[in-house]
DNA sequence: TGACCGTCTTTACATATGTAAAGGAAAAAG
DNA sequence: CTTTTTCCTTTACATATGTAAAGACGGTCA
């Protein structure tokens, strides 16, 4: 589980022997490129580690058309979240767009530990309000910047992404078509 | 604090002793409509149980457009809530749209009560989730679903908003012009 | 090497929606 | 009750962006 201590560590300190007890809970998977992490209508069960691989999340409209939500990026907390707390059928498919490397859990396995140390609690508590924080700056976001704005920052914030991922789900991730996306890019590329 | 126990309920059980304590910590104030709860740039130390009243909470662009985010019908948690979690200085302002009573508390005040109190842990866990989902539902029906479903899935979550919340800040709020819901709400109308 | 497939770009066109401004209705102020 | 202000609607117009289709380009596989 390379990397997940210190990424477990950014949400707060937890003893080792708590660390310990986590970790046993977690098993090793890899996925293929394109193949499915988790799936639409489903009900939830697991949350996993990314500790290497690209992972996108997108939901689908009545008419099949796909709209990508968010980018994981290694190393990253996946699963479908809402599914998860709500325990009704999951919406939000995600996908790999690399192979992958992923340690998955049982998330009531994570719930009974919340429930037995009060420091995992905390890092509970700390994740939600992590995830929070990055659904509340996606909307501020959407609501203040134009496309070109957005396209700027989410190549900061990823700066890789370019040359790892499409440019159609990008487009779809800014909510323009690709058509305007390759409008952007070209007058970008200008000035 | 009419309403709060009920409300806190929500989020998970915790002990009488446990929400006696809670409750010293805050204090009633009341604002008429207007007035600002949280302001921009400030560094909010304060959170809110808004009993009685209607608030919005917007972010203004650089050239003081505004843009409302979310409306607040009480009962309901209020405050700035990334500002506090971060200390980061606030950019959603939140605004009263009717006279409201509002009983606050310091942010540090709660917090030690979440280290104190596994139970209260739980609870602030428990609304940070239930924050994230909304903010999620926010995302997904902002890409899922054009302003007039929106519109429609507005006024049935919040069946009383037309009479009381002006037509500019629900288009600000569906992300669309004023005339374009002008537009929109003679369609309906007709259909 | 050549054919094919997936992806990005480009063009042409249609249209939804924003902006600006004016008129009218309703609410607030006096 | 009258005046003033605020808010909503409507019109006319400009334009940004989506859709559809074709072209270009590179990579892959036979």
């Amino acid at each position: 589980m390379k990397g997940f201590r210190e990424y477990v560590k950014k949400f707060g300190n937890i003893k080792e022997d708590t660390f310990t007890e986590l970790k046993t809970n977690y098993t090793q998977i890899h996925l293929s490129k394109k193949e499915l992490f988790s799936s639409e209508g489903e009900y939830a069960r697991k949350v996993g580690f990314l500790e290497k691989g690209i992972i996108r999340a997108f939901i689908r409209n009545s008419e099949g058309k796909e709209y990508t939500k968010q980018f994981f990026f290694a190393p990253s907390i996946i699963g479908a979240y809402s599914s998860l707390l709500t325990n009704q059928p999951n919406k939000i498919i995600q996908e790999t767009l690399t192979n992958c490397t992923i340690w998955i859990a049982d998330y009531s396995k994570i719930e009974a530990l919340y429930a037995r140390h009060h420091e995992m609690e905390r890092v509970g508590r700390k994740i939600a309000e992590y995830y929070y924080l990055e659904k509340e700056r996606n909307l501020v976001e959407m609501a203040l910047f134009d496309a070109d704005k957005r396209y700027s920052l989410l190549k900061e914030r990823f700066p890789t992404i370019e040359s790892q991922v499409q440019q159609y789900h990008i487009a779809s991730y800014l909510g323009i078509s690709p058509t305007q996306l390759s409008r952007i890019r070209k007058k970008m590329q200008i000035s």
